[in-house]
RNA sequence: GGAGAGAUGCUCGAGUGGUUGAAGAGGCACGCCUGGAAAGCGUGUAUACGCCAAAAGUGUAUCGCGGGUUCGAAUCCCGCUCUCUCCGCCA
């Protein structure tokens, strides 16, 4: 969330970028910039009030000692009017806080300047593009016919046993899965990511620390009796470790990479977006996640989206790295940078990675800070990327790659997978 | 799951009602000392919010978390969480 500080001396500022996000923030900043103003009056009357109280209390004891009983009981009955009059001015302070921090949680971050205009995907930046458009015959087949054919992954059986969304990988499938989860963390690790295993399930806390929480609880997994989340990234999970944390600077940056299976409700998603590997409830990934000093994050960046490219590139899939427009942004986002590869038998784009900084905004509820070497403390900012998403990744390899012979694995994965064809 | 013990600052550790934000030790930083280092000596070393134009300063809160008793709570009471020990179960 946005911090006070930026809201209170930069209100019109925060009004016209969040309008590039297409959130009018008019009403609910002068809200805010209001209750602030309450509060402070609060705290400062509070202060005084509970000062004095001290001080009167302190006095007690001395004149009990000294046997001065009418004036210790003066002082008695002055203390306990003065907390009466205290406990109604601190209720309203706490509500002042509750308001506001209810308010807070509903402002998107502000877009980065360098975010273009626009509504919806469609108006998206294309930043650059790589990799050869494959050439395949007009019967090709799209990857969930591939996946029978081959007996890879069966979707039937996932409904089976739990619900549509939950895909039994089998044999090679199964081998694929965990080729691409260890090229990728073995990619993570020489480009400088320590790993991290995660809990897939995490508490309200954590959910509440990158921003899944409040709003958005209906798109994880609720475990009830515990109460406990499962995790729609290891984002999650890895990004709380530095919840409420204060880093030496000579920590930064802080580079983690983490796999964990994911788990997203994606309620209402229907029709062919959702066909095969398209879009699951549960899938694989492995994420990177960066936490830097804010002068740093936008080179922290450059080389996050660097770095993936690297991971297409070895893949051989044809790609592209758009940037977002302002009205397809997340809500917590300062500037993403998605990467789609091309599926060539359904002739689709398929979102692979996204990646993003979130400047202090995820910080500043997180609050992790660091300590900078005149001892200052500030919010750092942390920064997330897939690389990659396996689900995706799978239907373009195995419908870029059908040949009649079988599917060729691309060189870069055979000493993972242990076999060039799946046939 | 059952029984017991505990949770204090960067770390260890004292503290059972009255200037205790918190003794003492260690660590760390800076200074002095030294040819250099060690030792020694000195100083400093939490976070959040408020007041102040800002710094200096100052007020408030915080001794796991939340509530209560009291004029006053790290200290007493209640609830919760977590950790440790023993037992049970178990990949």
């Amino acid at each position: 969330m946005l911090t006070l500080k930026v809201i209170n001396e930069n209100s019109e500022e925060v009004i016209r970028k969040l309008a590039k996000k297409r959130f009018d923030a008019e009403e609910i900043i002068n809200q805010i910039v209001a209750l602030d103003e309450k509060r402070r009056s609060a705290q400062t009357l509070l202060d005084s009030q509970l000062s004095e109280v001290n001080a009167l209390s302190r006095s007690i004891g001395g004149l009990m000692k000294e046997g001065r009983k009418a004036e210790a009981e003066t002082a008695r009955q002055q203390v306990t009017e003065l907390k009466e009059l205290a406990k109604t001015n601190e209720a309203g302070l706490r509500d002042a806080e509750a308001a506001i921090q209810d308010l807070l949680v509903t402002i998107p971050n502000l877009p980065h300047d360098s975010v273009p205009e626009g509504k919806s995907a469609e108006d998206n930046l294309i930043e650059r593009s790589g990799g050869n458009m494959p050439q395949l015959p007009s019967d090709a087949l799209p990857h969930w016919e591939l996946a029978k054919k081959y007996d890879l992954i069966d979707f039937e059986l996932g409904v089976k046993i739990t619900g549509a969304g939950f895909p039994v990988y089998k044999a090679k499938g199964c081998r694929l899965q965990r080729a691409l989860i260890n090229f990728f963390l073995d990619n993570a690790r020489e480009a400088g990511f320590v790993e991290i295993q995660p809990p897939y399930v995490v508490n309200a806390a954590s959910g509440f620390g990158t921003g899944q929480l409040p709003d958005k609880e209906g798109q994880m997994y609720h475990v009830g009796l515990d109460d406990l989340y499962l995790i729609p990234t290891a984002e999650v999970p890895v990004t709380n470790l530095y919840r409420d944390v204060i880093l030496d600077e000579k920590d930064l940056p802080v580079k983690n990479t983490a796999y964990s299976a994911c788990f997203r409700r994606e309620a209402g998603s229907y029709g062919k977006d959702v066909r095969g590997l398209n879009r699951l409830h549960q899938f694989d990934k492995v994420e990177i996640v960066c936490i830097d000093k804010p002068e740093n994050s936008y080179q922290r960046l450059e080389e996050m989206v660097r770095y993936v490219q690297t991971l297409v590139e070895k893949l051989e899939l044809p790609w592209r790295i758009l940037r977002l427009c302002g009205g397809d942004m997340g809500f917590t986002s300062a500037l993403t940078f998605d990467f789609e590869v091309f599926s060539a038998a359904q002739q689709r784009w398929l979102e692979v990675s996204s990646v993003s900084n979130f400047e202090s905004y995820q910080a500043n509820r997180l609050k992790c800070r660091y300590r900078s070497e005149d001892r200052k403390t500030q919010l750092c900012h942390t920064l997330n990327g897939s690389a990659l998403a396996l689900p995706r990744i799978v239907a373009a390899l195995l419908e870029n790659n059908q040949t009649p012979g079988g599917i060729k694995i691309p060189t870069a994965l055979v000493p993972y997978t242990g076999f060039e064809m799946i046939d």
